[in-house]
This record gives C-alpha cells, sequence and structure tokens, in this order.
DNA sequence: TGTTGCTGGTTTGTTGACGATACTACCAAC
DNA sequence: GTTGGTAGTATCGTCAACAAACCAGCAACA
C-alpha cells in the first residue's frame, strides 16, 4: 500500500537518531537489526544509509557495515566557518527581500531572546537563537544555500549544544542578533552582512574554547 | 569476484555522463538500460541514482523513474553566489598558509593564463582559471570546504562554459585572479578574499549576461 | 608465552523474481 | 470529431535467498 517510496521515512528516522544521540559515535549500525526496528526491507535501510554517508553522517565501508562517524574538532571548526560564509550570503540577500511582517516576527523572537536571556537559560537562548536565524534563512529565498545549511546544520547540532554554554556566550549571541537584524530592517545589505560575519567569527571561536574545555568525543 | 562495492564506479560512470552531457537535461535514465549499458546489476544502478539525487544532477519520481534535472537560470545564479561565498571564505585560509612553494606554482599557471588570454582562447582561459582556483583550494586545505564546492561544481560545469564566452570576460578573470594571487603571496588574508569576493562578484554578472543571450537549456 | 593458521558464525554484497503503479494506445459512445 | 473508459505495457518498489567477505575464538606450534 506504499504509495510513495518509503525510504524517505526510514532516512529521516535514522537521521534522527543519530542527529540526538540516540545512536552514538562510531556505533555500528547492522542493517538488519534496523530493518526489523524499522520493520521494513534491507534494502532500505541501505538506500538510507546511503544517503546518510553523503551526509557526512554515517561511514560505510566494504563489507564491514556502517557506522556513526565521529567528526573530529577539527571538523567542527572548519564546519562552522563554511557555515558562517553561507549565512553571511544570506543574510545580505534577507535584508533586500524582507517585508514589514518579516521583519515583525524577527523582532518578535528576539524579545523571546532577550526574555531567556534574562531568566539565564543559556540552552533556550541557542534555541531561539537557531530560530532566527532559521527565520532569516527564509526570508532570503535563497533556496540553493539552503539546501546546504541544512545539510551541515546535521553534522554540528551536538557541538553547538556545548558551545552556547560557555561563559557570556547567550549575551554575546543576543547582543549580536540583535544588531543582525536591526541592519536587516534597515535594509542594509552590507552592514546586516558584516554583523553576521561578526557573529560568527565569535561563534566559531565559542566552539574552540568549548572543544578546549576537554577533549569531547563527538 | 568484486572484491569492493562497484558502486562507486556506476555512480561516477554516470555522474561523467550527466555533466558532459552525454545524458541530456531531462532524459530520461531507465535503471535496466544503464544496468545492461554498465554490464551490472538494477540495484547498483539504483544505489547510484540514489546519489546522484543528493547531488541535485538527477530528480527521482516514484514509479516514474529518474531523469537529469533540468537547472534554472536562477538555480545557477544560485550556485554562483554559494561558490563565491565559499571561495572567498577559502582564500583568506590560502593565504595563511601558503608555502613559497605553493606561490610559485601559482604564479606559474598565471602565466599560462595570459599566454591563452594572448592568444585569445577564452575558453582555455576559464579552464587554467578554474586551475587556479583548484590550487587554492588545496592550499586552503579547507577539506569541509572544499567537500561543498566540489559538489557544487558538478551542477555548473555547462552554465561555466557559456560565462566565460562573454566578451571582456577573458581580460576580467585575467586580472582579478592576478589581484588574488598577489594578496595572497603577501599572505593578505582580508585582501585577497576581498578581491575573490569580487572576482565571483564579476562572474555572477557575466552568467547573468550570459543567461539573457538567449533561454539556454541547461 | 607469543605467534600463526584454521574454522564457524555473522554481516554484507548481489541477484532474480514478484507485485504495484503510471503511462499509452486503442476503442466505443456521444 | 471529441471525450471517456479500458486494457496492455513498461517501469519501478519490494522482497527473500544466495554468495562472498570479514571477525573472533580456539588450537597448534615454535
Amino acid at each position: 500500500m506504499p504509495a510513495k517510496p518509503k525510504v524517505e521515512d526510514e532516512y529521516s528516522r535514522l537521521y534522527k537518531m543519530i542527529v540526538t544521540g540516540k545512536i552514538m559515535p562510531n556505533e555500528r549500525i547492522v542493517e538488519m537489526d534496523y530493518a526489523q526496528m524499522f520493520n521494513c526491507n534491507r534494502a532500505n535501510i541501505r538506500r538510507a544509509l546511503a544517503r546518510l554517508e553523503q551526509d557526512g553522517l554515517v561511514v560505510i565501508e566494504p563489507f564491514k557495515g556502517a557506522r556513526v562517524r565521529l567528526v573530529t574538532p577539527e571538523e567542527a571548526v572548519e564546519t562552522y566557518e563554511v557555515r558562517g560564509a553561507l549565512e553571511t550570503l544570506l543574510v545580505s540577500q534577507a535584508a533586500k527581500l524582507a517585508t514589514e511582517a518579516d521583519k515583525a516576527i524577527l523582532r518578535e523572537i528576539l524579545n523571546k531572546l532577550y526574555e531567556a536571556r534574562d531568566n539565564g537559560d543559556p540552552m533556550r537562548v541557542g534555541t531561539i537563537g537557531r530560530q532566527i536565524r532559521e527565520e532569516l534563512w527564509r526570508i532570503s529565498s535563497h533556496k540553493t544555500a539552503l539546501k546546504f545549511l541544512t545539510q551541515i546544520n546535521s553534522q554540528l547540532i551536538r557541538s553547538s549544544y556545548r558551545s552556547v554554554m560557555m561563559p557570556g556566550r547567550a549575551d554575546a549571541i543576543a547582543q549580536q542578533l540583535t544588531e543582525v537584524v536591526d541592519h536587516v530592517s534597515d535594509g542594509d545589505a552590507e552592514k546586516a552582512s558584516e554583523a553576521m560575519r561578526q557573529y560568527h567569527a565569535s561563534a566559531r571561536e565559542a566552539l574552540v574554547a568549548a572543544l578546549q574545555v576537554k577533549d569531547y568525543v563527538f
């Protein structure tokens, strides 16, 4: 009765299990086990794994199977850098395209961000900060950059959790994102992207610092 | 007797056929046909297609099969923009890391570029220009950005051929890349990436112009 | 004790067959 | 002449079984 290919299902289910840490890094993914768990065929798991491999979430070795890929700290930093470059591009588009309604939404989310900050809830600041950035993604309407950003984010969800917990990070996020939103509201693409560049520069610093706290395994 | 999975083969064979235009845009890719042509199983073609879909080179519709994806002009421009953002990031790394040997290589390729320009061979200017940029990729050692750039380039090989034929484009390429290489040689990351940004800005313009020449099907 | 070589079990890679779906051409009715 | 329905074909999605390769454990030997 499957009107459309189920592979999408298995893919996203596995995807979620990996990025949420349900399947730990370096853990093997035996095709048969997950086929039974998901109540589907091995071939579907197989295809899902192939896609996940291209996402950089798993590695597949011939005749040895798939396992969750271990992301090295250096790689995480590099990924942050790429994300920064893309979002900088994207914000300049957003500044040119933002409607009044868009600006209102951004303001609104920003207020929630302040609230979270004042409540001393860094985790929530991180979540809302991400929400703002995703809103900017939407506003920019840059499908291609969006595609890559989506792909990228999967790889650093876990790192992000750590860096947002660094002392002072929450304040910095609030301040810098405010600046970004301000410039976007003014329609100043140049300044907006410069502000975003700075946001990402300091996000990168925070990550590097977080990574040095101890040799954390991603 | 295949010691390792052949899927890599089928993938790259199909890949080449698509980017070189052997399989035309919108042309159907019937699994069975190519399985016979490559003398392999349908499952391999299937997996190769799944990967190509994520590369954005083919689209797969349930029960309708795969076909080479048609890249719209808007998409090509967006892709150029993303490429520009990534290479700008990457050049600043290259400026920091370039050794004397690297600089010598860059100079050498640059000379070949001048030669091609003076011979009035825009196609060759394009090819060599690309060679320089790939050299910069290597120097930057930014694996993550590189991964994405590789992925991206597959989608715009055909567009590139067109934009390099625009009048004056060859000269602009030579001039702007010289500037980039100069700054990289000086180790000035800031200026180098700014120069690269300009290069890509004008590459984008050239593409837009080329696209408007006539409604070319990619 | 340390190393080598075998052996059984486990997991993957491959294959062919079957059922499901969408497209197409034909025919009848209006 | 056009529209609507229907059968046939081509193609895809799914599945289960087989073959090849890897791995752990044990035994034999230096």
